[in-house]
DNA sequence: AGAAAAAGTGAATCAAGTTCAGTATTCGAG
DNA sequence: CTCGAATACTGAACTTGATTCACTTTTTCT
């Protein structure tokens, strides 16, 4: 009979519930001020019964961050899987981020929090690698890309490896996520458009390492247009 | 009489001694192990001393923040008042960057740790404030090669502002850091030696600016070279 | 010297995360 | 359908560690 597996359902449903609970608390109330009581209570659960899907809080934050990175996922395997060119689809793969954050404000802000030792070591073993598990396909969608375009010859590596060369990448846009959540840092410094700097920052980097097709990064129209083209044509976004 | 000025900097010097103690501390437990109760004891103050400097565990954490920060500024001066040339010398700072590291291994933890909402929000306004003045002299230090380069036609901007410049290299390098700092996770993606790529990257992302004189990112030998050479010229360090 | 002010102390307080003994519910055999 | 076992749920009690504040000690100044 499929009493267990039943159970297992439900129990995975009600850990989707606390999860979007606890998100919704964090969007209202801040990270700051998240509590297991309030969870408890809004999620009407006991205490208990919240320390049945997470190990301690930080066990919770990691969880979170983990379904959201499902999401980017999702959203970086669109821009991977675009037909066209590599260097358009590795610059899709910054819209995507960039779309990401429009959707998830919360995300970046929880993983930042997430990643540091304080809270990364008191999380159980079994989340971390669930966390692990789901950022490969994140990895996944950009080595694809990479592996694609030292193939057809748009990319000559020089001796990186394709990891080395996404960590590039990588690097510049968490670079940029960190200075935006970093309280008011940018407007302090006077950087007020940090996503399509990172754009053009993206376009520099590319053209550096020879990426095929060169693009022009200070032609802003024409990157303002290929964002919006990309917004459209993959990720069927308006505006 | 002076009195008050003794007083005034007696206690100074008291906060400092506190700030060693519980870098001490962070070093020796981990920034997770990290207690009042501990660090009172250690500094061999009670309880209510420590709340004379510090208005709660988080103004501790920023407050140690801000002194490695005036340690970072004094490595970019070095850099950015190096005699050569323009690209060089911000390349240099990257190098800084990275002894910068070297030196205060706990300063990143920290850092990454201290400038989440959670922890940041929950410092007093005047740390805060004075995290923002200490970090002014790192910022110039960039800003000033910038301008340098701009000036003297090594670097075109076309179209940007001179932090709109700097913000690529430092997010770059804050993402390097922060990748380094996320326990396994580069060592899960096979990337061993991050600050080397760092370099390379930042080269790459340079080139792309057309920032003069354009170098070979993918002469490693020469990269090393370059590195090694910042090292003894402008930091004084042999290795 | 001695009163007033300032500085220092650490036990008590408080807040929030975590546990677990007790209660309720579900299951499956008879 | 009933009942005992197993499982799940509950929330008050416990624990940990940050913070406070009534009290003590030291310093200052007349």
């Amino acid at each position: 009979m499929g009493t267990k597996e039943r159970r297992e359902r439900q129990f995975q449903e009600r850990e989707q519930r606390l999860l979007a609970a606890a998100r919704q608390l964090i969007v209202r109330d801040g990270l700051l001020n998240l509590q297991m009581a309030k969870l408890a209570e809004v999620s009407e659960y006991a205490m208990g019964t919240l320390y049945q899907h997470f190990a301690s809080k930080e066990d919770l934050l990691v969880a979170l961050m983990t379904e959201s990175v499902a999401e980017q996922a999702a959203l970086f395997q669109k821009a991977s899987s675009w037909k066209a060119s590599t260097r358009e689809r590795m610059f899709a793969i910054t819209v995507a981020d960039m779309i990401f954050v429009q959707r998830s404000p919360e995300h970046f802000r929880v993983a930042q929090y997430a990643h540091c030792e304080v809270v990364w070591s008191a999380a159980s073993l079994c989340r971390r690698e669930a966390h692990f598990a789901a950022s490969q396909p994140v990895c996944d969608a950009v080595l694809a890309i990479v592996n694609d375009a030292i193939a057809c010859g748009d990319l000559d590596p020089r001796g990186m490896r394709p990891e080395s060369v996404a960590t590039g990448c990588w690097s510049l846009t968490l670079g940029v996520h960190n200075l935006v959540h970093a309280d008011g840092l940018l407007d302090h410094f006077n950087v007020h458009t940090p996503y399509f700097l990172l754009a053009r920052h993206m376009q520099h980097l590319l053209n550096g390492m020879g990426w095929l097709t060169l693009i022009d990064p200070a032609d802003t129209d024409a990157l303002e247009a290929l964002i919006a083209r990309v917004r459209t044509e993959v990720f069927d976004e308006s505006e």
